[in-house]
DNA sequence: CGCAATGCTTCACGAACTGAAGTAAGCGGC
DNA sequence: GCCGCTTACTTCAGTTCGTGAAGCATTGCG
């Protein structure tokens, strides 16, 4: 598309960048597998956006559907393979996440958070893969 | 803003899913500086869109920017320690593209030098179940 | 003077995302 | 029978985001 195809970190970002897409294998990869869990769990998702990102997702071979035909209608999703693949990244992410943009519950102070972690120094040491969410 | 905020993965996803973001941070990491290399190297990027990422990642405390007086007027950006903590996870992402997007690493701007240079950890040559997609 | 280079900014346009609302299909209550 | 409830979406209008082309400012060179 817009830039080298042929690098692999390319193809991934195309894959991983859409707004929601990382967060939706998360959830997946935590368990989560209806429409309905992860559109509450991704509270803010429009079900338009999560329906893109899961068809989307899908036709990469990244997610599985599978459709029950009971009332009301029953559709699960769940990580293939390829998806699970994906996880090492989110964890590592985490980790970016745990040791540099350490803030546990507190954003909306606002104005601040730059000069909190931007002065070069890790807040926290890596801590291991799942934590609660 | 959108989904939970205390959540390490979505305050990173938050960084790092900007369109470009990744491969800003990539092509730092390999080397390039200048504000007309990246947008050379990033083929297809708008100007704007550079700038808009260079300022945000600034702001993140992710690069640094440091002009010099000169005619033409030069300046260069550079990861920060919180900026190259990323590394990592651009590595994950090539070694996803390669396992499982099944495309070489053709980088053709001479930018193999990571594959090379970043191997601390060897790039496990799993069969990727081929998705003939 | 005109052109070139660098590092942007501005503009108009289209694509993407959002939130609210609507749809279909059937079950249980009244 | 009719109403409302559930799930898994779709539709719609509106806002935000990214794009490509062009422009701006500086100043050294021919």
């Amino acid at each position: 598309m817009s830039s080298n195809d042929t690098c692999p970190v390319c193809r991934t970002a195309e894959i991983v960048c859409g707004k929601w897409t990382l967060l939706v294998i998360r959830d997946l990869a935590e368990g989560r597998s209806r429409f309905c869990e992860l559109e509450r769990s991704l509270h803010g998702i429009s079900p338009r956006t999560l329906s893109l990102r899961l068809r989307a997702l899908e036709e990469e071979g990244i997610v599985e559907r599978q459709t029950f035909p009971e009332v009301p209608p029953r559709v699960e999703y769940a990580l293939t393979d390829k998806g699970r693949a994906l996880v090492p990244l989110i964890e590592d992410m985490r980790a970016y996440g745990i040791q540099w943009l350490a803030v546990d519950c507190i954003d909306e102070d606002g104005a601040d958070e730059t000069t909190a972690a931007a002065d070069g120094e890790p807040v926290a040491e890596r801590e291991p893969a799942i934590a609660a969410v």
